[in-house]
DNA sequence: CGGTAATTTCAGTTATTATTGAAATTCAAG
DNA sequence: CTTGAATTTCAATAATAACTGAAATTACCG
């Protein structure tokens, strides 16, 4: 391998945390190659830069295809196929958020719906049922969100996050607000925005 | 392993999903037992209900006591360690958002501001650094967003996710009041409050 | 259609991780 | 202290997962 410095610790990095990321050393460091270079690589490209066969390669990048983590395209006048990561860290994210949704939580999810169907039979399951529905009504809870918030533009998004907590202090004067135009001068407010549809 | 079939079904399942939340089969059967057990557990009767050795059930346990997942108790008159699983959910998700974070994206993060700080030597790392400072400014949005929220209460952030993408709403919302009362009569809402400290 | 470059598959091998039983250590009660 | 139950460590083994090179397949070009 020989790569450039910066390039070539971010390369390691994502190799030896791909262990704790659930994909393994090779496929961690194509992703990274991929997502730090300026221009698309072929796989030759990738197993010569990173030392690795040509079949270990292919399986990488058949795994990150899997995981929607890379585009395929073709160069005009080659017939050699080349690979990209998104550029957006937000598309990105969605990406992530969805594979391992599908792949970490939804088998249970719907492993915990048929449990609670299920009539327990003996008092410890009665508990254990219960156990399971506290962790259904969270997890429930939890991707309704998530699916609820993806489907905001990323901008919005990112302003949403860079309020934090304060979204809080946002819900409670609302709360105030709304009993105070319920309760008397609604048409004052209204009549005083910037935005007539409100 | 003789486990009511409701228990049985929860904990095979952990077992089997393990590998992709990156723990082994042995450390989700016993978090899975411990779950839903209405009763602390002893090594013994893990390694007994899951089939495992005595060893591998220590071992196990250590692991879930690294992540903080699992108690230690100690009965009157049992020189035994008892183990137990926290109930809430909301403990729960904080304890493995906490943790996750900090085995899989604090070395990350760390990784990045270092390598930002470098000169990049060659035009490639030139980019490669861009991407980096990309891939930075998004983890680092999403681990402040998430330290701040999860300041919050839990049952004023079960709130917040029930309102799911409303709150985007709630954004424009105070936007346009703001508009409103900084143009004109910001005595009106604050006399109609419920809550005079507003 | 061949021919050949590119990619994938797969059986065999290597490397890593999980599991065990025996030995060592810890710990509390007498 | 000493004893013995409880727990942990650790070296050996078993089970999984990663990786390779050769063979097979695919896909494009003339």
């Amino acid at each position: 391998m020989n790569l450039p410095p910066l390039t070539q610790r971010f390369v390691m990095h994502f190799g030896e945390m791909g262990s704790r990321w659930g994909i393994n050393r090779t496929v961690g460091q194509i992703y990274a190659l991929l997502y730090v270079s300026s221009k698309p690589l072929n796989a030759d490209d990738i197993g010569e830069a990173l030392g690795f066969s040509r079949s270990n390669v292919s399986m990488g990048l058949k795994e990150l295809q899997s995981w929607n983590l890379v585009r395929l395209f073709h160069q005009p006048n080659d017939r050699r196929e080349y690979f990209q990561a998104p550029e957006d860290m937000w598309t990105i994210f969605r990406t992530l958020a969805a594979e391992r949704r599908k792949r970490e939580i939804d088998p249970t999810l719907s492993m915990l719906r048929d449990a609670l169907m299920e009539q327990p039979s003996v008092a410890e399951d009665i508990h254990a049922q219960e156990r399971m529905r506290q962790m259904h009504g969270f997890i429930d809870l939890m991707t309704n969100w998530l699916d609820d918030v993806l489907r905001m533009d990323s901008s919005t998004l990112a302003s949403l996050m860079q309020m934090g907590s304060k979204v809080k202090k946002l819900v409670e004067m609302k709360d105030r607000v709304k009993g105070a135009i319920t309760g008397k001068s609604r048409e004052v407010i209204n009549s005083n925005s910037s935005n007539p549809k409100a």
